[in-house]
DNA sequence: TTTTGAGACTCAGAAATGTGCCG
DNA sequence: ACGGCACATTTCTGAGTCTCAAA
């Protein structure tokens, strides 16, 4: 690419992407729940709760009341009318939607004045749309409405659904009286006494929810009137009574109940497509229970409830035969034959209607296979739009529009910090926050000091709730448009406030369609990716750039190698785990072991020094050979040397999750060229899952680059 | 139209389960 | 030899991203 000329991405001119060609794609009817749950009624949000984690505002009346003014945010709306009825805040929460909308237009619709030239044929949108519109004779197939047929025949099982509920008639107190309770009851009771020694436990929203849940299946006129007065012990020891019992069972017992087990599953563990027999996901329903929501989510501990088979959607060949539906009485919802989709079968949450679980194939599946390589393949290319890509940034940040220079800064972050792209939230769901959904509140501008380091702290909950906590050091530009786009005051008058978006007049839609005139296929996603293989295969270069014979060096000492550079990444990508139980108590253990050790080094090298001395007697009183003495001193060292880094890895570690990038982020080729380059068995990094996930990668060369 | 939401897929950490090691 | 443990792997399902068609 030349990248040395001027122009710029035409932003306005994304809108025209609307294709129409070929018949609407068959409509899928919605499939209706054989027993209407009474959706509980939706309650305010645990506002109280929420504020709790936020860092303390700069005014705290603005907690509130002051919010209607400015830009709304989600909570803000919600709050203000928490009062409600559950009806739905529905469409108060449309209305503050599209203010925010509104407002973002209105800041496109400034900049549009300004109106950047237009791409080089060929790179732009339009001509992409071309493309695909002419496709069909490449790899796959095209269906009438242009989307990729994925496969000619599919057979398959259907599904596993959990047992009915099972009493165990064991009776909760309340009151301190026994009571009975039916079925259905108990099923909802006992969940909620299961979770006795969880954090859910201490949290309102949880047990509100879980309460109203019980509220609803007790009814009216129950004897249990209040929480307070239950008393679950007698379930939770039943609970582990039983599992002591099963922990009890002699092996020939364990392994019976396993037998049964998998021979009950076997049948749903594989399925045909085309010609290859394919390992199945997740073939099971989800069992009912209380929603397990992360972080603060407002539907935590509601009743999730049964699914049953006229909810789900079977999606399998017209030539294949349909599985029979393995609850009786019950029937499928629905049978589809759409070649264009990779699922077996799919129904709605029963806790977040508008979502959709699906069962799709295993990680070692050919269509997953498939993506996985297109991913990468698509990371890597962005390596021939990175240049121009951060030249036009560097020059948005520049700009006059202020739009312009919030999709740089916006971009920037995804660049640099491997943000995630932050698309706008639901009321209903925890709140949490991403790079074009960051808010002020989340961004604070470090002094610059004498070095001239432009620092910014990032503090805020991002996806899983997981805290992104992080003190950067980015363009001095970039600094100063983020304190731009958060300043609380302009002139004295109110700017912004602490829970508003620093990036308010666009959105992650928005940059997505920017990356789309760079590269086909190109979203904030795809830097994430991009970053962390980058970077895992710069920091393995590093390491054995550093050393000569570097096949040589011992595996274990290899494997460590890796483990660091993985964890760097993890790092990049904030990858956390929480602390493992035990951990303080096993590091305990570990430095007493340590102790222990550095005395009998200490022990040995006395007797080292009596045996040269020719002064040294076994416990027998025989001389001891001073070369004896030396080489049991050696490894007594060489132990302590590895149990002090086994100690610092551990430490390192704990709240570090390496997994999650190797699965998702890393390109598998980078590993294994460096597995076959530096003599290192790959099954030392890769597990037996990741062998088979990443068996499309084993073929490549020892000098793949990526 | 332009926005909205359904749909389909990837990615996420916790919990459950399996294993292998150590005293 | 064996139980308990720490650690690794697998399962589970929630939480994102992103596209496209309907309104």
């Amino acid at each position: 690419m030349s990248s040395s000329s001027s122009e710029e991405v035409p932003l306005a001119k994304l809108v025209a992407a609307r294709s129409s060609d070929g018949p609407p794609a068959a409509k899928k009817p919605k499939v209706i729940p054989a027993n209407a749950d009474s959706d509980s009624d939706s309650d305010d949000v645990p506002l109280a709760a929420r504020m709790a984690k936020m860092p303390v505002p700069a005014s705290p009346q603005a907690a509130s009341s002051t919010k209607k003014s400015s830009k709304l945010s989600k909570k803000s709306l919600k709050q203000i009318h928490s009062g409600t009825s559950s009806g739905r805040s529905e469409k108060l929460k449309k209305i503050k939607q599209q203010k925010i909308k509104k407002e973002r237009k209105a800041n496109k619709v400034a900049k549009a004045g300004a109106k950047p030239t237009a791409r080089k044929a060929g790179s732009g949108i339009k001509s992409k749309i071309k493309r695909n519109a002419a496709n069909g004779k490449g790899k796959k197939a095209v269906e009438g409405n242009g989307k990729k047929v994925m496969w000619t025949t599919l057979h398959h099982h259907g599904v596993l659904f959990p047992p009915e509920y099972t009493p165990h008639g064991v009776k909760m107190l309340y009151d301190n009286k026994a009571v009975d309770l039916t079925p259905a009851q108990e099923e909802v009771m006992t969940a909620y006494a299961m979770m006795r020694e969880t954090d859910y436990l201490k949290k309102p929203t949880f047990v509100k929810n879980a309460w109203n849940a019980m509220k609803a299946v007790l009814g009216k006129n129950h004897v249990i009137k209040s929480l307070d007065k239950c008393d679950f012990t007698p379930i939770w020891e039943w609970h582990l009574a039983e599992k002591e019992k099963k922990k009890q069972m002699t092996k020939e017992e364990k392994k019976k109940v396993k037998e049964d087990k998998d021979a009950a599953e076997a049948k749903y563990k594989f399925c045909q497509v085309d010609d290859r027999r394919e390992q199945v996901g997740n073939f099971r329903v989800e069992p009912p229970g209380l929603f397990r929501g992360r972080g603060e989510h407002p539907k935590m501990g509601m009743w999730k409830r049964r699914v049953y088979p006229e909810e789900v959607t079977i999606n399998i060949g017209e030539d294949a035969e349909v599985p029979k539906c393995p609850v009786p009485g019950h029937r499928w919802g629905r049978v589809q034959h759409d070649h264009t989709v990779t699922w077996l079968a799919c129904w709605n949450d029963p806790i977040n209607v508008r979502d959709l679980k699906y069962v799709f194939l295993a990680a070692n599946s050919q269509f997953k296979a498939e993506s996985d390589l297109a991913k990468y393949e698509k990371a890597r290319k962005l390596k021939d739009y990175i240049e121009k890509i951060r030249k036009d940034y560097m020059k948005g940040l520049k700009s006059k529009d202020k739009v312009k220079r919030q999709m740089a800064c916006a971009i920037y972050l995804i660049d640099r910090l491997a943000l995630r792209a932050g698309h706008e939230k639901d009321e209903d769901e925890a709140d949490t926050v991403g790079c074009c959904t960051l808010k002020v509140d989340n961004v604070e501008f470090l002094d610059v000091g004498d070095d001239g380091k432009h620092e910014v702290k990032f503090d805020f909950l991002g996806k899983d709730s997981i805290r992104y906590e992080n003190v950067a050091e980015i363009h001095e530009l970039v600094y100063s448009n983020m304190k731009d786009f958060s300043l609380k005051t302009i002139d004295g008058k109110r700017a912004k406030r602490p829970e508003d978006l620093l990036f308010d007049g666009m959105s992650a839609t928005d940059i997505n369609q920017l990356f789309k005139c760079y590269m086909p296929g190109l979203s904030a996603k795809v830097f994430r990716t991009y970053n962390a293989s980058i970077t895992l295969a710069k920091l393995l270069r590093e390491q054995t750039d550093a050393q000569q014979r570097y096949s040589g060096k011992p595996v274990e000492e290899k494997k460590a190698d890796y483990d660091r550079a993985n964890k760097e990444v993890a790092i990049l990508c904030n990858h956390q785990r929480s602390v493992p139980k035990g951990h303080a108590g096993s590091m305990d253990k570990l430095n007493e072991k340590l102790k222990a050790l550095v005395e009998e080094v200490k022990g040995l090298k006395d007797d080292f020094k009596k045996a040269k001395a020719g002064e040294h007697k076994d416990a027998k009183g025989k001389f001891v050979a001073a070369e004896k003495v030396k080489t049991k001193l050696d490894r007594a060292q060489e132990r302590l040397k590895k149990l002090k880094l086994q100690r610092a890895v551990k430490e390192d570690l704990k709240t570090v999750a390496l997994g999650t990038s190797k699965i998702n982020y890393m390109d598998p080729r980078i590993t294994i060229a460096w597995c076959k380059a530096f003599e290192t068995p790959i099954e030392k990094i890769f597990n037996k899952s990741l062998l088979s996930k990443f068996h499309w990668a084993m073929t490549c060369e020892p000098t793949f680059s990526f």
